[in-house]
DNA sequence: TATTTAAATGAACGATCTATCAATAAATTA
DNA sequence: TAATTTATTGATAGATCGTTCATTTAAATA
C-alpha cells in the first residue's frame, strides 16, 4: 500500500470522490505547509528547543532571563546541583544554540540571555494553561 | 573548596570586599531568581521544549500551525520520512506536552496545534537572527 | 617565573530517546 | 459477523545525551 492510498481515501471521504488530480492538489497543499519554514530555520529551531529542553540548561537561561543582566559562572553554580564541568558543557550548548552570549572580564566569564531566549520564555509565560 | 568560596571572591572583586553578610545577601538574590518561576512550571516547560526539540515532532507541530486547522494522521504521513508508528508515538508525546490536541472523527483522528504551541512558534519566527 | 584561580575541553559510562516491527484496539464496511 | 481500515501500543535495538572525572587553557597574582 502506497503512503498516499490512505490520503486518497480520506479526501474521498471528505469530498465524495478523489481523482488523481484531487490527490495531487492536496499533496501540493500539504507540501506548501512544510516549505513555509526553511530547512535551515528548522535545524536552528530544533537545536534551540532541544538545548532549552533540559532541566539544567533551562534553569540557567531562566536565571539569566529573570536577572535581566549578565551573570558569572560562579553565580550560576551555587543554585545548580551539577558540577562546574556540567555547567560549562551546558553553557557551551546554549551558546551554540543562540540562547546565551558570553563576554570575558578578566578571569571571569559573563553570560547573558539573548533576545531570542527572552522571546521564547516570554511566550511560555504568556501561554500557560490555567 | 566550598561552592560559595568562588562567589565570595567574585563579590570581593566587584565590590572591593565581601563580608559573610554580603555573601548571604548575594546568595539570597540569586535564589530569588530561581524561585520567580514555580517548580511545576519548570517541569512542564522542559517537557514541552524537549518534545518540540526533535525534527519529526517539530515538523508535525509546524505543519499544524501553518495549516491553522486540524489535520488527519494520513495528511501528516506523506511528508514525514518515518513510519506511521513513529508518527503515532510522536503525536502521543506532543499531546502529553500540551502541544497538540486530538479529536476522533469516525475512523480518522484529527490533530491540531494548541494555543501554547502557536505561541512558541510565533516567538521563534519573530526572533530569528538576521 | 611559578602558582593559583576560573573555566573549558575530552573521554567515558550509564541513562534516555527514537525509530522499527509486531501485535492490538476501535471503527467501518462487506 | 467477518474482514478491512486507521491508528495506537509494547518490545526492542541502536543512537544520542548528560553527567562526572581528569586534563588543559588562559588570566591573575605572588
Amino acid at each position: 500500500m502506497s503512503s498516499t492510498d490512505r490520503l486518497r481515501r480520506y479526501v474521498a471521504d471528505e469530498c465524495g470522490s478523489c481523482t488523481d488530480e484531487d490527490l495531487s492538489e492536496r499533496l501540493a497543499e500539504l507540501e506548501a505547509l512544510t516549505e513555509a519554514t526553511g530547512a535551515s530555520d528548522l535545524d536552528a529551531d530544533v537545536e534551540l528547543l532541544s538545548a532549552l529542553g533540559n532541566e539544567t540548561r533551562y534553569k540557567i537561561v531562566r536565571m539569566l532571563h529573570t536577572a535581566d543582566d549578565e551573570l558569572c559562572v560562579c553565580e550560576l553554580s551555587p543554585l545548580l546541583d551539577v558540577s562546574d564541568s556540567a555547567i560549562s558543557h551546558a553553557l557551551s550548548k546554549l551558546t551554540d544554540a543562540g540562547l546565551v552570549a558570553r563576554r570575558k572580564d578578566g578571569k571571569w566569564r559573563m553570560y547573558r540571555a539573548t533576545p531570542r531566549a527572552n522571546a521564547v520564555l516570554v511566550a511560555l509565560d504568556g501561554s500557560r494553561p490555567l
